[in-house]
DNA sequence: TATGAATGAGCATTCATTCAT
DNA sequence: GATGAATGAATGCTCATTCAT
């Protein structure tokens, strides 16, 4: 829409990269919101003003269209790596919680893969992602024995949640925050990846002891 | 009774309820795995060795069909709150890591709702289910304030369990059992569930992750 | 419904007849209103309260049903022909604008078939139906040359009323009675079948001048 | 422009419009001759040499092509309304004798959409078509009382006379030209539409035929 | 290369009819 | 013979994809 002056006079120049972009981008929304299969090729090029055969000339397939827009999601939900690693479980609680997601509708790259899972491969790659991302690098945070376990058990609360407010959109949690959620997180963070002796007895002090403020 | 996929070479024997109910079987199993969109209504037909158009002669449409499979599905995940109320935790647990789930795919019947979960009704019906077996029932079992965002935050964990077993297929998760599990479990039963006493410091801030752009 | 006493001990005995009546009365009454495509085998089977399997063992065809019928309604709508031959006209009048014709849902028999009309077996049907009824009978009242033509002119008005009540429901016509139409209806007779001689001049007596009363 | 169901071997030139409006043509002749529901989509498609999806890129749906269709059939229907107003009986005969009707498989339009008159839609659509064509318009030519009545029956006769041609194929009417039918109109013209002169005797009494049963 | 017209396989659904019991 | 379960060919319609220009 933004059309500058000097577009005019080579109209076709870098179209063809600024297309491509934009029906990435609305792709990504798309999916994310209806899933793969739910997900119509023509609509994505409505979306871009464009033809549907577009689609096909620049990505090759549907399929392929999503193994990049799915590529996209997963670079954007790793990026919640970056940081002290102490601080990782209340990060990626707040990617959950805070974060908007814009380029997928909204929906937290894990939720918007899950809504395709139905395929086998999208399955494995979401799979792979969610051993990424959240998996290994929550077993590395983990004191004590057990380490995978506890890490898949929290690994699987967190996709619960995301799961809850986008995909069933549960009221109760789709109107938690960060501050009204803290609490019962550090006790649960305190269960599953504290140092796993003690038992009924008193819980450990939160995981992150060196509080900015 | 439960009839599988594979049952393709069977004689039909001219058995209204008999064939019905193997059309209602199949389906589950069908909807279960493949969620609604995804699941042919010849090849529900097939799985059971009869022509397509009794699927309409018996239930009206493919959705009414689905419907009934679920309302069988939503019954069978209900008859978990049978029995003590201090024990339904490990319960609901014990439907997810231990019973098999035959006549849906060995999917836990919130899971197979869950792959049809992009269309709205079914969104809501599952939300409600989830609400009946989950939620509200975990919500009288809380000691201490917050009970309904600490219900919803144990039955996201108990739902992202089910989740990154069936849907996602993590092979920790997979292996578990509730003798693996059940430590863990009581300690987050007691973090989510049990008398809130005020973790000995202060909540963890609010973390400022770095939005992925 | 009515069921004797005495039908109790041999159900069986004369049920075939009855139902096979019942069928056709309901099919008289279905293929008049929606004709001879939109009439749905299943349907006429509901009405009377048995299996469709029946129409075929009974009729051998739906449209060998359809078949029995229109043979029905033609032979009902012959029935105007009996009488004095001078009152046709005003009979053939009275049986569009005053008789009932609660076989056929109300619809004139011309009109249920030529709602089938687009089978060109039905048509050539209908074709000869009215030739019987209409134009043949007709063309005998006509007093003067170019019979055929005229009695051809008379039917087709008569059949237009028809079409015009019962197809297109036109109000006007819909309400119309013998009484409001009668003077016109005289004049047009006059017209048509009087003596062609006199042009714009006074018309001649109506065409029956023996009046009972 | 007009395309017959025969032209199949025509290859197709890949230019949206003339596609689309080569569907449209094909529609209105088998809609005409076939009636909506009697017509079926792929049939259409093949008359033009294209893919039976076409219909629905160009149309939306069924229902859309055949209002199109309908709408060009009022609209040539309606072009009657041009000219002399005296003249407007013998032009409405002349659209019914004399003109062939090329775009409509040789149906006058009303015929063609009495074709689908099974359908309440359409039926009422027809109903508007006839009043606004026929009815009103002959209405303001009558002189005398009862304008509509008189109208209506004259509407009556001139449907009658197409439906007679066109749907059932009466020889006689099939054969009858302007030339040969013109002294009868008149007649009738004068003793519906003209001055209403009482004529010199009562009405023929309200006949009382023996109802069928 | 870019455009958009055209394709064809596939889906839910209907309905006259057949066939096993 | 009577019953009703089962059939299979259509039908309107959708959608990813290809092909001509």
């Amino acid at each position: 829409m933004t059309v500058t002056p000097g577009d005019r006079e080579a109209p076709r120049k870098r179209n063809r990269e600024v297309t491509r972009a934009a029906l990435l981008a609305a792709a990504r929304v798309r999916f994310a919101r209806e899933g793969y299969s739910g997900t119509n090729v023509r609509v994505i090029a409505q979306d871009v003003g464009v033809d549907a055969s577009l689609v096909f000339r620049y990505f090759g397939s549907k399929r392929a269209l999503f193994d990049e827009a799915s590529a996209e999601n997963a670079l954007a939900a790793e990026a919640v790596l970056d940081g002290p690693a102490e601080q990782l479980p209340s990060r990626l609680l707040a990617t959950i919680l805070e974060y908007d997601w814009p380029e997928s509708a909204g929906e937290h790259p894990f939720v918007a893969m899950l809504r395709s899972a139905n395929d086998d491969a999208i399955r494995a790659e979401l799979s792979d992602q969610l051993c990424k991302t959240y998996t290994d690098s929550i077993s590395r945070q983990v004191r004590g024995e057990d380490a995978d376990l506890r890490a898949a058990l929290f690994s699987a609360w967190l996709l619960g949640i995301s799961v809850l407010r986008s995909v069933v959109r549960d009221d109760t949690l789709s109107r938690a925050t960060m501050a009204s959620v803290a609490p019962h997180f550090e006790r649960v963070v305190e269960a599953l990846l504290g140092e796993a002796k003690a038992g009924p007895a008193g819980a450990t002090p939160a995981p992150g002891p060196e509080q900015p403020d």
